[in-house]
Order: C-alpha cells, then sequence, then structure tokens
DNA sequence: CGACTGACCGGACCGTCGGTCCGCTTCTGT
DNA sequence: ACAGAAGCGGACCGACGGTCCGGTCAGTCG
C-alpha cells in the first residue's frame, strides 16, 4: 500500500474538500518493507513478476492464488504473507501504473494536470481514465472482484473518486458532488467496458468520447436549463 | 433424459412484449413448466419462496445455494434441477418485478411509457430504474455476481440496456447509442447504487436525481455546444 | 385396480477458491 | 560461530457452485 512514504501524501491542492479523510492508513503491509530480508525482497518481486505473467497469459480469471504460488515457485503462505490477501497482491500490480495516472492529473501538464479550467480537466480525465483502464483490462478485472463487505471501496478507486468529486465540485458548489462522482466512475468500470468492447459495438477511443460526453453534458455552465420540467413528478 | 423434446419449444409466456427482439435468450427453463409434475410444481414455489426468505434474512451475500436448499428443506439437486444454476435462481426471482418494470415503460402511461418524448421518457426509466433497483437491491446483487464469461451479458439487463439504446437513437440518431447506453446503465449498477447509499453521501431521490441529470445531460438538443473544442469524435 | 416406469428427489461427492497454520529452513546481528 | 528471529512451504480448512446416481413415488395404462 503505502509505497512511497505515508507522509508525503501528495496533496491534491488547497482545494477545499473536508469530506474525505486523505489518509487511509490501511495498517502496515503485513511487513516493513525497509527491514526486509533480502530473500524476502527477492521473493516479492519473483511474486509480482509470475502474478503479471499469469495475467497475460490467463486473464484475469485466471489469476489465483494458486497458480501465481505455482507459478512463482513458492509455497502458498509466502504471498499471503507478503501481500496479506488477494487484494493486497492485486494493489500492488496496480500501484506502479496508478501512480503514474495519478502523477498525470496531480502535478503534470494541463488539461490533465492542474492550470486546466476544471471542467476541461474533467473531461481529459475520464478519458485519461478510460484509456488507462482499457490498457490493464485484466489487472483492473482481477482487482474489481471486490466483495461488497468493506465500506469504503477499492484503494485506488477512492482516489480517482475523489479527483471526480473535487472537479465537480470546483465546476458548480450546487451539484451533489458524491453522487454525480459516484456515477461517472461506476459507468466506466471495468467490467463495462470489458463488456462493451467484447460486444463489438465500441472502440476505445468510442468509449473515451462517450464518457467525456457524459461528464461534459452533466456540467454544462448553463446546466438549470438541463431540466425542461419540475422535478418532483415521480414519487413513491 | 427427460426434458421434452428440445424442439417444442415452450410458448414464452402470455407477457405482452413483442416490443423487445421476441426470441430472449433466456432458452428454456431447464424442464417444460408446462409439462410439470405436481410434486415439482410445488417444490418450485417452496424454492422461490425459500429464496426470497434468505434474502431477506441474510442479504446477497447469504443466497448459497446450500441455503436456499436447506431453507425450502429440498436437496440441492432439486435446485439445480429446477433453475439450471444459481444465475436461473436469481433470474426467476427477479423475473416477477422485471415484468413490472417492462410493462411499465413498454406499454404504461408516458412518461415512462409509450407517448412522451423519447427524451422524457428516458429520464423517466432512469429515475424508474433507480427506485426499481434500490427496491429490489440485495436481490440485484444476488444477480449480479456475474461471471465475466457470457459475451451478452444478464438477461434482464439486455432489456434495459436495449430500451436506453432505442430512446437515445429517437433522440439523435448520430450520436453512439450503444457505447452511451452501455454507460449509462452501468452509472447506475447494483452494486454501484449500494456502494453510494451505504456510505452515507446519498439519498435514493439524489441518486435518481443524478441518474437523471446524466442522461438529460447527454442528451441536450442543443448538444452540439457541449464540446468546447474538437469536433471529428462521432464516428458515424 | 394393480403394476409399471421414468420424472423426480436428496444429499454425498467433486474440484476450486481464498485463507490459515505450524514445523522446518535460512538469514543476519553480534 | 551461533542463536534466535524472520521467512518459508504446502497440508489443511470451510465454503462455494455444480454433478451424480440410487431410491422413490406420481401419473398412467392395461
Amino acid at each position: 500500500m503505502n509505497r512511497g512514504h505515508p507522509s508525503d501524501r501528495p496533496a491534491p491542492a488547497p482545494t477545499p474538500l473536508p469530506v474525505v479523510d486523505p489518509t487511509p492508513p490501511i495498517a502496515l503491509p503485513i511487513v516493513d518493507r525497509a527491514h526486509e530480508r533480502s530473500d524476502a525482497a527477492a521473493n516479492r518481486e519473483r511474486i509480482l513478476c509470475a502474478a503479471r505473467r499469469v495475467l497475460d497469459e490467463q486473464g484475469a480469471a485466471g489469476l489465483s492464488m494458486n497458480t501465481v504460488a505455482a507459478a512463482a515457485g513458492v509455497g502458498k503462505g509466502t504471498i499471503f504473507r507478503r501481500f496479506g490477501d488477494r487484494d493486497g497482491l492485486t494493489e500492488a500490480l496496480l500501484d506502479v501504473h496508478t501512480i503514474e495516472l495519478q502523477n498525470g492529473f496531480l502535478s503534470g501538464p494541463p488539461p490533465l494536470g492542474p492550470g486546466a479550467p476544471p471542467r476541461e480537466r474533467l473531461e481529459a480525465f475520464m478519458r485519461a481514465l478510460v484509456h488507462f483502464e482499457i490498457a490493464h483490462l485484466e489487472l483492473m478485472l482481477a482487482a474489481d472482484r471486490r466483495g461488497p463487505h468493506p465500506p469504503s471501496g477499492a484503494p485506488v478507486y477512492g482516489t480517482f473518486l475523489l479527483h471526480i468529486r473535487t472537479l465537480l465540485a470546483e465546476i458548480d458548489p450546487r451539484i451533489d458532488a458524491i453522487t454525480h462522482a459516484g456515477l461517472l466512475l461506476s459507468a466506466i468500470a471495468p467490467a463495462n467496458l470489458r463488456r462493451l468492447l467484447a460486444d463489438g459495438g465500441s472502440s476505445p477511443d468510442g468509449i473515451a468520447d462517450a464518457a467525456a460526453d457524459l461528464a461534459l453534458g452533466l456540467t454544462r455552465p448553463d446546466k438549470d436549463l438541463n431540466r425542461p420540467v419540475d422535478t418532483d413528478r415521480i414519487e413513491g
């Protein structure tokens, strides 16, 4: 989890978003990586590498702890020791790539990074996220098998959600940013992209365009005109 | 062994919905329901009833074949015989309710049913679907555990998707209805609604509003103004 | 009305999953 | 060199969805 130093959290901005606690202290990653024994470090690499290989060859469906252990030539217990559980493993696999994307929207050049108007940043982010997920589809799918139990949701998920929410609030403080952000992010969930691509009706660029349309339509400057009629028509 | 003859298509039902592609791939329900033995029919009811009870008491997570079998007082094999597999069971549970919703948008009064402008119908449908899913959240979640394998997706899912796609195409033939419909439907996936509700940040009405906003924003009459820059995005 | 037969039933059983446990091995600080 | 801690492996666990087959009994036919 906290790969780097937990303290140098790249605070998204001085933007006012007290809503979410930005420091999810998800316990320590089972072992303290600094004082890691050399053989343990070597095994970690073997495991991660083997997991990527399995993902490549067999897809998300083939990524079980047994197959990874076998592919890495280690015991199953070793994986659990290093990564805690299945989610810990997928998270570790994802980390490398998500950091890249995070840097893009936290400190990269506009329109994805700071500097552009929030609405353009949102559009850029939706596009970037779609392409990111497609590029790592199997990995995202493998990581997405979350039991509905944890109230908070995925680790990476939260970061993306927060970013969208922040931009939405920046664009128009009146809107229900939490809910809208949840819908936007769910619209491009990995499993959905997979289906759209598999059914042959959509291309990656087409999906990115559609996702951008979704975000742009939601955030029209003259948005009040959106609703042609009254709101309280449907009531239970 | 039995199963009547594979050729004797059981009349799909007296349910009036010829609008949709009249050959839903719902396959035949494992057994020909017309020539069902009386004890078998009784057991079917017992199973369905027990499944609903389990869902009520333990939620989607508790709905395993074992628990249902135990609750129904039948053997596990009986359930598989009647419903094929887990998805067959959840589908049967869902059927009763979905038919109601289907009637609403296929032949009910406007704005949900025919008669209203497609854009208003779309808004009404998004709202109705959100409320529908929330009303049957546990059941939807139980049915949503789909392995990503089937290319086509869920049974009910397809009907809703088709309806959205049709309305979108009606509103504006130029848009990529397939992709946009996929995003809209995925935005309000049961698991997402569950998260939004559980995190305490959203209310059912708030979600319905947001879902309506999403659809309305996507379908503004002067939609071309949406995009401040860019041009050649629509591949049609 | 009594015999028959196959649709039906139950639950033991299977393979796989994520996850735990504990005796043995290997590294490392002194 | 050594002792103890850190690491390791794979047998093991319970739960899952799904299969199988011997026994039973509902419905039918002579």
